[in-house]
This record gives C-alpha cells, sequence and structure tokens, in this order.
DNA sequence: GATGAATGAGCATTCATTCAT
DNA sequence: AATGAATGAATGCTCATTCAT
C-alpha cells in the first residue's frame, strides 16, 4: 500500500514536472497531451488516470508554483524582523526563485493569462493574494509608524506590478542579464514610493 | 478607384473592429474565423481578401490600439510642460483610455499573450515602447534637475508594471469600480518612487 | 445560385447515401466518420459542414426513410378503395420496400434501436406512426362494419410488430429467401386477428 | 473449496446483476467497465477474473435472461394441458416477467440489438428459440385438429412479433400503464388468427 | 471583390484490456 | 483472487486556410 501510494505520487510529481517543461516550451494551447506524455515517459491514458483532463495538469502546476513561491516567501518573512525587512526579503526570495527557473517564470507571468477564459479567474487570485501579501505588511508598516499612511491596497498591486513588469521583460529578453541585478534598484523604487528613503538590504546569502 | 479604395479601407476597419468585439469575447485562440466574419457582416472568404491570416487580423488590432494609446498620450504630452507633467497626462490618458475600453484593455493586457509564442516579441516591444517613453521623460526630469538621478531604464519598466497591474486587476474585476479613481493614489506611489513628493495632478478636463 | 443550391442538396445526398451503406455495414457506433467521409467521396470537414453532427446524419437517414415507406404506402392507400384492402396494399408495399433495400431494413429495425438513448424516443415515434396508420385503417373498417369492433390500437400494434419480426428474421437469416412470399400467409394471419375470414389479396402488379 | 467454488459463483452473480443494471442504465456500449466494476463493488481487474470480456458479460446477462424466461414459460406449461391454453400460459408469463422487470425488457428487447453486429446472430437465435416455441405449440394444435392447418412458422414469428411490439411501446412508454392489461386483448387476436375463436383465458393466479 | 463549400491536419478524451504486485 | 495503474488505439469534432465560381 503505501508504496503503491508513494508510487503514484511519484507519477504525479513526474507528470507535473513534464508538464511544466512543455507548456513552457509550447504555450498552454500548443501544448499536446501527447507530447506531455512522452515527456513524462508514460503514456496518455496514463495523465488521464492522474487527472481528470488537460485543464486539471495546469492547474496542478499553477498551484504547485504559487505554492512554492508563497513558501518561500513565508520563510523568508519569519527569518526577518519588521515589516518592511520582512517584505523587502519576501521580494527578493521571489526574484531569486524566477531567476533560477526562467521556464517557471515564463508559465506563470505569461502563459497562464490567455491560457483560456477559465484560467484568468485562478490567475486574478493569485496575483490578488501576493498583491495583499504585500499589502498586510505595509499595513503593519503604517501601524508602527515605520511609514506614513497610504492606501495600501493599491501600493500592495503596484508592488506587484512593478515586479512582475521587471520579470517579465527579463523572460522576453532574448538576451537577458541576471534578473537579480534589478533588485536594489527596484528595492529603491518600491521603499521610496511609500516614502522610505533609505535602508538597508536585507543580508540573505550570495 | 479613389471609392474603391475607401470602401477597401472601411472594410478592413469592420474587420478589425469585429475582431476586437469578437477577440476580447472569447480570447485569441477561441476566436473564430468564422465568428469574425460574421461579426464583421462579412464571409470567411473576405476576411482573408482583407488580411492573409488570422494572427494579421490579431496584429492589426494590436497596432491599431498602441497607435490609439500613444497618440492619444503624445496629445496629452504636448499639451503640458514639463517632463513630469508630461508623464503625469500620458499616464492618465492611458488610464482613461482604457477606462472607457474595457475589451480593449483585456485584448492588450490579457489575451494579447498566450495568444501564441509568436505575438510575445511583438507584445515585448509595445511593453517596451512604453517603458521607454516613461524612461525618455524621465532622463529628462533627470536633465532638468526635477528629480535626483536614478536607473530610469528601471523606472520606466516598474511604473509601466505598475499602471499595468492596476488595470489588469480591474479588467479582472467582476464587480470593477472605476479606474480612474485609482489614477491619484497611483501617481503619488510613481512620484515618490523617483523622490518627489509633491506636485499637482494634470488639469486634464472632466 | 440555383446552381450551387442544387449541389449542395446532391453533396448531402450522396453523404445521406453513404451513411446508409456504412451505418448498415458497421452498424451506429462503430460507423466513423471518416469512413463515412470516404464513403461519400469527400472528406470529414464535408461532413462537418453539411450536417451538425453523427447523429444528425444518422437522423436525416431515419426521416429520410421513413418519408419514404409513407410516401409509398400512401401511393398505395390511395390506390385502393375500402380499409382492409388499403391496408393490404400499405403492408405489401412496406415488405417490397424492405425486400428491395436490405440494409435500409437492418438499419431501420435493428441498428436504430441500440444506436444509443438519444435515437429511442425518435424510434418509438416511428414505429407509433406506422401503428397508428394501421389503426386508423381498422378503425374505418369498424366504422363501415366491415369488422366487429376491437382494440384498434393494439391491434395496430401487434400487427405492425407481427410486420416487424418476419422482416427483422429475414434481415438477420444468413441465407435468406424472398420475403415477399411470406407476405400471403402473414396477411392471412392479420386478418384473421381482426375477424376477417376471406379476402383477396391485392391486385397490385408482380 | 466448496466455499471458494460458491463464493466464486456469487460474485459472478453479483457481476451479472450490475451488468443489468448499467447496461439497462446506459445502454451496452456506453456502459464502462468501470461503473459495473463499481457497481458490483468489485475493481475492474475483479471483472476480468471471471469474465474474459465486456462482451462475455453481456452474453451471461442474456442468457440467464434468456433462461429465466424459458424456464418459467416451461414450468407454465407443464401445469396446463392442451397446446393452446399452454402457449396462453407461456406468453402470459413473458408478459408478466417483463413486467415485472422494465430494466431487464430493455436490455432484452432494445439494447441487445445494436451492441454490436456480434450479438445480431445470438439475438437471432434467441428470437428464433421463442418462435419456434410458439410454433412447436401450434403444429400440435394442428395434429390434434384444435386449429386448421396453416403455415405454422411464420405464425410463430408473427406472434413473438406482435408480443416483442407491445412490450417494446410499453418500455418506451414514458409513462407506461400496466403492461399485463395488454394480454386479454393480445390474446384475443392471435387466437383469432389462428382461427380459435373463444377460448377462456388461463387461470393461472393473481 | 465576395462567397460558401471543401479540406485535412490536429487534438482531447474515452475505454476495453493487460499485468505487476 | 483482487487491485489499480498503465496502455494505446480509436474517434468525433474543430478550424484556419484554400479556391472554384
Amino acid at each position: 500500500m503505501k508504496v503503491e501510494q508513494e508510487r503514484s505520487i511519484a507519477r504525479r510529481q513526474r507528470i507535473v514536472d513534464a508538464a511544466l517543461e512543455v507548456f513552457s516550451r509550447r504555450g498552454y494551447r500548443d501544448a499536446a497531451m501527447d507530447e506531455i506524455a512522452s515527456e513524462a515517459e508514460t503514456s496518455k491514458g496514463g495523465l488521464y488516470f492522474h487527472f481528470p483532463n488537460k485543464q486539471a495538469i495546469f492547474l496542478a502546476l499553477l498551484d504547485r508554483t504559487a505554492r512554492l513561491l508563497r513558501e518561500r516567501a513565508e520563510e523568508a518573512i519569519t527569518a526577518h524582523d519588521g515589516p518592511l525587512a520582512r517584505l523587502d526579503a519576501a521580494l527578493l526570495v521571489v526574484i531569486r526563485t524566477f531567476a533560477g527557473h526562467r521556464s517557471l517564470a515564463r508559465l506563470f507571468l505569461i502563459e497562464a493569462f490567455g491560457a483560456g477564459r477559465e484560467f484568468n479567474r485562478r490567475m486574478a487570485e493569485i496575483h490578488a493574494e501576493f498583491a495583499e501579501l504585500i499589502t498586510r505588511h505595509l499595513d503593519e508598516a503604517v501601524a508602527q509608524g515605520a511609514i506614513q499612511p497610504l492606501d495600501t491596497k493599491l501600493a500592495g498591486k503596484a508592488w506587484f506590478g512593478a515586479l512582475n513588469e521587471v520579470v517579465t521583460a527579463w523572460v522576453l529578453d532574448d538576451e537577458p542579464g541576471r534578473l537579480e541585478d534589478s533588485y536594489p534598484a527596484l528595492r529603491v523604487l518600491l521603499l521610496r514610493s511609500v516614502g522610505v528613503l533609505e535602508q538597508e538590504g536585507p543580508r540573505t546569502g550570495v
């Protein structure tokens, strides 16, 4: 039993991995189940044993990615003190994660929209989640008097959008530089936008 | 001849109008040439007389939209003095244009990606153009001493991204409020991000 | 215009003809659209231009067949006088029609059921129509005093069923004799069942 | 061993029961092995342990049903004297059996055809068997002088067909009445068709 | 210029059957 | 005996594109 369950989970994993590969190579619509199957070293039927349809695979991939980002961000957050430092660390971690997984970034920021009306709601939710995370910390910063009161909801969206665009441009760049290198300047802009003029960057490694 | 040319141009117009309608109703992939044809009150063959293929229609639509935005932005720009005021006016005009054409916004910000790998390059260019417009004015503001030197290229992307996200969230909102209402706060954020603390909004009408 | 319409109608005809061929060769479910297409010397897309789906082709075929039978039956009916003679002529015509088109009989009596729940209602209607035709004439025979009063609704079903089974057995027979040869005896049985002991057969040719 | 054999037989029973349920719910083609398995509270593998394939399950069900009908009919037959009384009793028992098992009737009279070319032969046999049972008794009635000589083979088919159609119409009726109520009138028709004008109905219970 | 009929490659999905455990 | 994971052939349907009229 145990063994079989583990194998089944592993197979799902492999399918989702393959899906990432194929979706980011072809885009959602042009990705054929056949190709995902062979990339996952299984058969088309195998795919349908583990997932009800193509959409479900994409959704699983989306959720896995969102979870990964969220977990890393939260980890970074708990490792720091003070709302702005935490936010700072979280954004850096997001940048770094995408920097290390360009195809994942492409999937998350580009393919996910346009994959069909059905995904728009889910993507809106994911965007909203991240924007809210930012909003929450800005609210706390306001509460602690670290920054002046402001429309934190809007700021959450704006920060997320700024980050988003920087990463998107990097994804679509034919000869991309190092994504992480954009962060320091972006950080200054974002902090200034809420009225923080100086603050040291996070001391997280590398 | 003259008359026929005009008629032909009018027909193209009607097709592109129909395309906007259908693409934003269904998304690029799910929009059928049949539906565009009937929306344009012509036949499938008629479409292919005026455009070589589906992609070309979409591209024409994209370019028409980009041109519209650019023209309006430039108009606003020439109506103002000083790089920051001009930028301010341009962004406001973009916001207002999208506010008045939600389906166009959806098309431009959501469908355009995911319409297929072939469009990504074009979209990247369009994004870049707008980011560069911002960068240009920020550069000028730096040159005039209105703001402190900064990474204006990055700031261009960030500003555009912030704007983008605010509009996107509005497009995907089931019960959207008035998009224009977000602008004043966004404006403050953006200006602050480049170190400008106070500045009156543009006096553009309504 | 005229020419094109005619051609279009001819094509539909050809498709329905091909469908009869293929459905009665393979049965409804095992008939592939591909095979119907090639039998009709057109392409799969062509099929779908003229019919919305497989079911619609089958239904068109069913209706065409039912219409053919009805028309021939009515023709025979108007050529005779007296309800029993008319009925007699109608049944004979049905028998003869099936005798001349074994695959059509197979389709109509065997494939049509079992082609899927969706067809059952239609088939029930068709059966009912024929049974009612019989019932109507029996009613008239009663009204004219040619036969004693009886449950004509039930008799309609029973007569139709008897006919049906005789034809079905012939269709499924590996070495079938001449279907028409069964008619005289069947005729005697049916007439006797409503109390008519003697009556000459119809004088319709061959 | 004994116990295990019994268990195995019971399992087969359960599978065939489940098959009846599912086949008459969905029709042969649309019935999935998965659904039969879960209805039988076993697994797909379990099905294939007891039967070589889907067809075999259907055949087993068909044969079980035919056997049931035959046994009940024979029972009724031996309980009566005289060929016509026996026939009468047999038909009544068939009617009553179907009346009590509508899904079984649907399966036997409707799904069984159209389940695929492979079943046609078997169904033809089953029909023939019942027709022959009728023929046999009519032959005996002729031999005993109870009825005048006639084409008893044809009459067998016709009787069976009449019965068949009455039951089929009832199966396909959305708001069916009591099937048994049709029998007395049908009986009169059938008997008259072979020249018997009066005869009391069978005295079989209820 | 315009039309509508035709094409055919492409694809998601289903499902009976197999088989290692 | 039983399970459930895996297989892969089969198929209805879509749709951009072509082209004779």
